[in-house]
DNA sequence: ACACACTCCTGAATGC
DNA sequence: TGCATTCAGGAGTGTG
């Protein structure tokens, strides 16, 4: 489930072999991801690579033109082949071709992700809503306390709103409300301003700390290399249901559904 | 405006 | 062992 670690740690590996480099052509097998296919991507040839960069979940290819917005959903993965003669798997909807013959391969089981072209970021609708980056200065203790006021929802709801701060999914809101010891259920304007700061200090060090790890790999992340995440083993929470806290050591880590996600916590270390 | 449920999808895990 | 059911979740959309 790529958040936003995972999708730096992408960012990272895929840079060097794509800007400055020529497009050939994009092969798209499979055009049905969350939405279709832009048409413009399909059509693309020779087109140089200006930049990359991410913003939220979104990687944004900077090309003369125009820009490719990809998503990777839920299950999406790209990588990094070398030779054109690799085999092609179950899923491997879309590959970038470049006049190198360096492909990026897109692979996406659930179809959740995107490709998506505009010709102006401004264009996307989608861009438009996100809020402010979590690791940016601007994601500080006077903007989290405002957002939080005349809020009823969870805390844990409210840190995986990409409206309100961008790139934190499920996993990492769990462990940065265990480093901070709050508890996921506490609505989000009954924290005071102190426990935003903390809050605010965990979710930078727990972000900083996986992309350190090259990610999280729980099913199917894997980097540009096809290799997996180390950051599983760090986690303090995520996916522990019954086992012993690793903090308290006396409580075991409770689970529940809240707004369709798995929450994690300890009675004990969070309040 | 806000809070919540629903929706897309496949594969792994679980249940009988 | 095998088949059916449940669960996982990013995030836009729809409803009350």
């Amino acid at each position: 489930m790529p958040e936003l670690p995972e999708i730096e740690t992408i960012l990272y590996n895929i840079k060097p072999y794509l800007i400055g480099k020529k497009i050939a052509y994009i092969l798209v097998r499979n055009v049905n991801l969350r939405w279709l296919v832009s048409k413009e991507i399909l059509n693309l040839h020779d087109e140089l690579i200006l930049n990359i960069k991410r913003k939220s979940k979104y990687l944004l290819l900077k090309l003369q033109y125009g820009w490719i917005m990809i998503h990777l959903g839920m299950s999406g993965s790209l990588r990094i082949l070398f030779n054109d003669s690799t085999t092609i798997t179950k899923h491997d909807h879309i590959d970038l071709v470049l006049h190198n013959h360096i492909i990026l391969r897109y692979n996406d089981p659930r179809r959740f992700g995107c490709w998506l072209w505009y010709k102006k970021l401004s264009d996307s609708n989608l861009l438009s809503k996100i809020g402010i980056e979590p690791l940016s200065k601007n994601f500080n203790k006077q903007y989290l306390f405002i957002k939080t006021r005349n809020k009823n929802v969870s805390i844990k709801q409210l840190l995986i709103d990409n409206k309100i701060v961008a790139g934190i999914g499920n996993i990492y809101s769990n462990e940065s409300l265990f480093i901070a010891g709050i508890n996921p259920e506490r609505s989000a304007n009954s924290l005071n301003l102190k426990e935003i700061k903390l809050l605010i200090n965990s979710i930078k060090h727990t972000l900083r700390n996986a992309i350190k790890y090259g990610g999280t790999t729980l099913r199917n992340f894997s980097n540009a290399y096809g290799i997996a995440g180390d950051f599983n083993q760090k986690l303090k929470v995520y996916g522990r249901k019954n086992k012993l806290c690793l903090l308290c050591k006396t409580s075991v880590i409770n689970a529940k559904k809240q707004c369709q996600r798995m929450t994690y916590w300890c009675d004990v270390c969070q309040h």
